[in-house]
DNA sequence: AATAATTAATTAAACATTTGTTTGATAAAT
DNA sequence: ATTTATCAAACAAATGTTTAATTAATTATT
């Protein structure tokens, strides 16, 4: 007899994405270890037992929420990287757009994904967070090589340390973000023009970097 | 009669500070709530009781550590700041090494800070951050309008912005140590040459940065 | 189309561990 | 003689997971 359930015993259906929400949030707000199943169930409306049957383990669900949120991501980077249409240049502005819009989008995973870095336990996160970093880094050198072809780009630039700072400005952000609105004097402004404020200061900003590591003119 | 306890009640003794100190070994890799007070007992070879008697709880164990590890940082910014032989190009400088040092040195509570920023829920410790950040954006602001008083700076420098790439790149490297190392194949020499490149880097990376963001000529 | 048969979804309760904390007794230090 | 430090044991509460029963939905058969 055939088994649906076999060859689609991956598959994700709409409750297991809005319990993976619920539980992005909560662990993003109390950490994975923080956040009992019982939290996810009760945020998520249902049964305690669910969690189990739906993904297996509490272990398993966190596996499934990085899957299911990292899984477009490197199709995302390649599009921009191997369009034959733009420059090194502009590559490397529109991947720093993608990012900050990407990362102010999905505010609560990053947040998930900053704590999952420094406390590395599961493996198959641990790999995906590896697989990630590698293919980000080999994608961007490919642009910058090609830069440094056509001399668009200075011969020594440091890859890793130039990623480093675009995500580590981002993601620190994503942490002093009020400290950030505070000490500048935005509480009046809406939250929303606050976020597009910042974004357009943050690309702004960076853009500014790159164009001094990169060695380009603009 | 004299109560030495209660005029020294908060005295952090040596057994105070190598019980923090695993405390601070176990929080960095496994996350607070990943540590159990058990575990902290057991690396510090005492008994699971002592850590109540000590602490009075796992939460103000973890409050007693920041207390213990930002102490001196506030001073270490102003001694700094204050000095009136350095200029402020200097004194950025100046700020930058020291950060980086500081990091490297104590890299395992910075990576216990970088998930309490994440996962805030201990009033005290978020108390201590918040001043921590306050305090440092307000006496780089200093240093930066003594500088564009002096023609020496830009009019429009985002002070948190410039502050958030530096700590940002810093504790992103953290996490991304092993990747920079690999990525740039320097598995070969040693830990410490490499630790020491890495410094060597980074400060090399950030005062370039900041020169163009401040708009000083070296 | 109606009914039986089968699978899937949902639930409350129970399970065995693990958790942070306390106790009361004993040893060490003052 | 009094305080301080240390310990094994016990405590209740919370934890992730499973069970067994029930309902809902789907598929197959008449």
């Amino acid at each position: 007899m055939f088994k649906f359930a076999f060859y689609c015993k991956k598959m994700i259906t709409k409750k297991h994405l809005q319990i993976l929400g619920k539980a992005e949030e909560l662990f993003a707000t109390r950490g994975y270890e923080g956040t009992t199943v019982r939290d996810i169930a009760d945020a998520a409306g249902v049964n305690l037992a669910m969690i189990s049957y739906y993904f297996g383990s509490k272990e398993k669900l966190l596996e499934a929420l990085f899957k299911e949120r990292m899984s477009a991501t490197k199709q995302r980077i390649e599009t921009v990287v191997k369009n034959d249409t733009l420059s090194p240049f502009q590559k490397m502005e529109i991947m720093i757009d993608q990012y900050i819009d990407r990362v102010s989008e999905k505010q609560t995973f990053y947040k998930v994904m900053l704590c999952a870095q420094v406390i590395n336990k599961n493996t198959v996160v641990l790999k995906l967070l590896k697989e990630l970093k590698l293919v980000y880094a080999t994608l961007i050198r490919e642009v910058i090589e090609e830069g440094q072809q056509t001399k668009v780009f200075k011969n020594d630039v440091d890859v890793v340390m130039l990623l480093t700072t675009m995500t580590g400005t981002v993601t620190n952000m994503l942490i002093n973000k009020d400290y950030y609105r505070e000490f500048n004097d935005q509480r009046k402004i809406s939250n929303t023009a606050f976020e597009e404020q910042l974004k357009s200061n943050l690309k702004k900003h960076l853009k500014q970097i790159f164009k001094v590591i990169l060695g380009y003119e603009s």
